[in-house]
DNA sequence: TTTTTATCTTTACATCGTCAAGATATGATT
DNA sequence: AATCATATCTTGACGATGTAAAGATAAAAA
């Protein structure tokens, strides 16, 4: 894609048959000498993700790329094709960060107080975190980039999902085993899970905004949030 | 992007500065006189946009790219820009497309039974298109390639809020104008939309088959959304 | 010290979106 | 009816991207 509007140093390729560069390689090793590992990076895996990371919080999903992954790390652009394999290797390694990052929030919001006290700030655990790494939530529910295959990523997801399936179990004052439900334990994580990850998308879509203003005004998000969640079920 | 699994019939384009091919222009002459209408289609926005659909629902989202919605017409790879100057305008025409669709269907599913009766049939109405539709669904909550700018897209997806709007109010047995909320009001239909919304992308995206594993053998889907529906509010 | 392996670079190529310029048909004007 | 203007579509080009293949270099093993 040609939308990026970001660098553009010329790099036209050589013409075809062209002769190598007699002092490339030379500049090659001077440039990265000047840095701390001429070749071998060390840790150019972390690098990479932690670009990643950088890039899709800074230009959304469509601006994470290989290349400008490489580019934010200093490498040449298919040096991470050799830790991911493809672009769907590197995003979904990035995506079981963000599970891991999610799951460490939820618990923190899930320490003190009452269990309606421990429900609702995990309520908003949930949606602060989409809020606040909003590419990096869109990625972890983008199954078109994803391969849920990888264990990395599979484990992870499915911690985030177990860690869920306790917390409505611990509002239901019940023990819930994540790996056998009844139908009412599903419908009551369904719910919750539905709830939220809706709320998230439709804020991140900016489609929560449009209805806030609609609202009396100075009507903030939170209190939209909240309204929702006291909100009674139709009947 | 080059991970396409389709198409490649060596359309290397000629090598810079050779000439134009002699026999090209009859060529082309003689092989689109076989058709219908040699230069001007006629309708060609439509087909564009009835090509862009199946590629959707074919390939995903990836897949919708303007070059293969040209091929799919049969007609060469610029012409789309014509009609839509870039991509995110046919995307934005097509999601228009949807939320049309989507309206008709909640419409349809809206017509007889109590007040309690209208409200299921329309939500699972709701979900229904986004299974049906899956593709189209994505595409019309993917903001990133939505230009909500453009009139017939921003009045098709306001025609769908105030549609659930207006179903929100009936299953309260109050008028609600969509241009003016109360914070209750609103409450009420950030939890239905929220709900759905958040049920149909938990659905494409697969993570709700993945629960739908760990039920008693034998439970449907639907099932799993009509206790969904019937689960209580934690309190 | 030599060999092997892992890591990174270079080069190449098909695909994509988009722009610019050309070709052709349709409609309007005279 | 002939000419012109405009809308429609094609061709060609360019920079960007993902990815494969082959080369270069450093680290590890022997």
């Amino acid at each position: 894609m040609a939308r990026n509007p970001r660098q553009n140093k010329g790099n036209r390729p050589r013409a075809r048959g062209a002769a190598k560069p007699a002092a490339a390689k030379q500049a090659v090793r001077r440039i990265r000498a000047d840095k701390e590992s001429p070749y071998h990076h060390g840790a150019l895996r972390d690098a990479l993700l932690q670009a990643a990371e950088k890039l899709v919080e800074r230009d959304g999903l469509p601006g994470l790329t290989l290349r400008a992954v490489a580019r934010e790390a200093g490498v040449s652009h298919a040096a991470p094709t050799h830790h991911f394999g493809d672009l769907t290797g590197l995003v979904s390694e990035l995506a079981a960060i963000g599970y891991r990052q999610f799951n460490k929030a939820m618990m923190a919001a899930n320490v003190s107080g009452t269990v309606q006290e421990k429900g609702l700030a995990s309520a908003k655990a949930y949606i602060a975190y989409a809020q606040a790494n909003p590419g990096m939530y869109g990625l972890m529910f983008r199954t078109e980039r994803l391969d849920m295959s990888r264990p990395s990523l599979h484990e992870a997801a499915n911690a985030a999902f177990a860690g869920l399936a306790r917390g409505v179990g611990a509002s239901r004052h019940e023990h819930i085993e994540a790996s056998a439900l009844s139908l009412e334990q599903a419908g009551a994580i369904a719910r919750a899970w539905s709830l939220l990850h809706g709320f998230a998308m439709l804020l991140l879509d900016g489609r929560m905004s449009h209805m806030l203003r609609r609202l009396p005004k100075g009507t903030t998000m939170d209190q939209l949030f909240e309204a929702m969640l006291k909100s009674p079920p139709p009947r």
